[in-house]
DNA sequence: GATGAATGAGGTTTCATTCAT
DNA sequence: CATGAATGAAACCTCATTCAT
């Protein structure tokens, strides 16, 4: 996943990899224009000519153009749970894990910043029923990343005096902001700020009567 | 500042005050329904409906839909400019100030979630240049919150091995992040959330060799 | 009238000059901007910012846009008219007078060469009644000028073996035309346009018997 | 070509022919209602209404309605040049094929007067770009007519004290103009008008040393 | 499987004109 | 005489989607 964004970019000046199946070329497409000009700014015109495709081949995969934004999130959704799922499972003291956790949410977010981009903006655009599916995977993933916060509550590790709830939502807040002002140009590795992310979130979580 | 949803609220059930000028209702009805269904699922036509106003009407003060939204945001940025220059100015320790300032932060985001939903989600949908003459405000507002994150960092009061950068657009992640998750008729206050915040984020930045 | 297209003109980098009266600042904005974008494309508000007057007063004194064309047309035939029909009344060989009308209409033309441009390019967009009234003025004219030829005929002058006529449209065929390629800053002046115009028209009809 | 003007005008009565392809039965549209009404007056709703065709197909064809007014241009440029480089080329004396060509430029013009009709008075709705290829066309179908007089000129069967420019121009303004005059229900047939212009154009032209 | 011409509803914007002040 | 806010009809154009081939 580090090299996901690649697929996206270099397409942009070499134009679609034809070897790959039509849907991924398509599912690549979409998220490059919808992380660029928004969903509602990126034609279906546009979206088959950049996937190098016609448009009776892209109704034959998806249903429609929201379908297709929903392809973007189920993708993005099932990579961010799979990854989590593999840190909570993990050994070690719940702060490691949790610090190692949040770390790589916000590296794993800054080598797809398209998809992040496309999955706030645009969540308004999805059709009731979908827009119900992905809230409520989404919630399970940060439901999943609260418990282990509440893990280190009840071990004395964490301080109690704020709501676990609190602290996954600020976290999130901050990672998802990234999309907004991180470059992946700049100075800054994704593995720095995921570093000093961490490092924040843990120190503002962290008891005040554990030993440092 | 605190009950200034009201206009747009209460407009929906009892329709465009009709006392107020035209730009102000429209501007009221552009922040509504910007926030409800998002600019561009906002047709003109609906926009004019809810101010009760005429579509000539609105491109007699509004260069465009776009020039509204423009505005929308202007008048948020003045609001949030204003309140910060206050707290930055203010005497005290400056953990105080700071923390201050985020908590206010939060309440202010709170009770205009409607702004902020906007904000985020449809700067793409501004053209260029005020595109631009926004970003250049926002910016502005950070560098003034950043400065007083780093007067901390330079009397040893906040921890200077992160970046003031870094803590900043952490913060500021979180808070815009409210209006994903925010519910003005949940158990939470405005206040009560801004406590929390301030205090995770200033935990996060306290220096290890400070007092507690 | 040699000197007319000043106003105009001038306008045009020095702003309306805000000595004359509004109706005829109206006319020489409305002139230049019809022949510069044409009717269509000149809005009223264009038009009154250009003549450095405001809508209610342009609404004062003209009913409509419609109106103020028509008011344009009028001028124009007014003039032309009056020029005409001393070349008639004047003393004199048939065949100098109307060499004389020939050029002096070409010279005519090429100092207004916005009214001819509109004069021809716009006259679809006159109301109905509007367009009755200036075609049989024009055609007054038209026949004003056949006279001439037809006179000519009756004395041996010029050959009577085609129709006057022919020989006056395909006269101000060439005439009308000359909004299209004229150029006042190129090497052929007025004058001299006229003078092979009449050249070629009169050389067209001598009658074969006529000595040279 | 000589009975060009017929799909147009019968359409009006009996509907498009809905057996053509789209873009021809937009063509035709296009041709006899920019002529009737002029461009600006035309709506594309009037136009596609008229072709028998739906909005989307328009589009789908034309980019925009000034592409679909450009066409048109295009279709009268092709036709013109075509037929002048047969009498340029043909066999015999300069002052034979001139006079063909005149007269064939004139029947053809009353053969097609709605292409001419729109010809010259919209030329100005054209956008930047396109309007210089026209011009840029029209100017070598000139330049290709100048040619032949100034042949003739050289040869000394035509009078070279007059610019071959200025009887280029004051031929084909008469020729542009007859759209303002002539009325095919009149008596004038389209060659009776060709050979009288023809005839002037040549009268005036020929030199004083040509014998008779 | 794939095509691309055609649909048609709906979008934003313009603009001549009116009218209360 | 003059203003300029407001009107409202109509303009051009876009675009997701369908369907005969």
């Amino acid at each position: 996943m580090d090299d996901h964004t690649d697929g996206g970019g270099r397409a942009a000046a070499t134009g679609p990899d034809r070897t790959l199946p039509v849907p991924d070329r398509l599912l690549s497409a979409a998220t490059r224009l919808f992380a660029e000009r928004g969903f509602e700014r990126t034609s279906v015109q546009e979206l088959v000519a950049a996937a190098g495709v016609t448009k009776g081949a892209m109704y034959h995969y998806f249903a429609s153009k929201d379908d297709l934004l929903y392809a973007v999130y189920q993708r993005v959704l099932a990579m961010q749970t799979e990854r989590l799922a593999g840190f909570a499972a993990a050994e070690g003291p719940i702060e490691d894990r949790l610090r190692a956790a949040a770390a790589d949410v916000v590296h794993t977010t800054v080598d797809n910043l398209d998809d992040t981009r496309i999955f706030f903006r645009s969540l308004h655009m999805l059709p009731e029923d979908k827009l119900a599916a992905v809230r409520k995977e989404r919630r399970a993933y940060h439901e999943r990343f609260r418990g282990m916060i509440e893990e280190g509550q009840r071990t004395g590790a964490l301080r109690a005096d704020v709501p676990a709830d609190i602290a996954v939502t600020q976290f999130f807040g901050a990672v998802h902001h990234l999309s907004t002002w991180y470059r992946p140009e700049g100075e800054l590795s994704g593995a720095a700020v995921g570093a000093y992310f961490a490092d924040l979130f843990l120190a503002g979580l962290r008891s005040p009567d554990a030993a440092r």
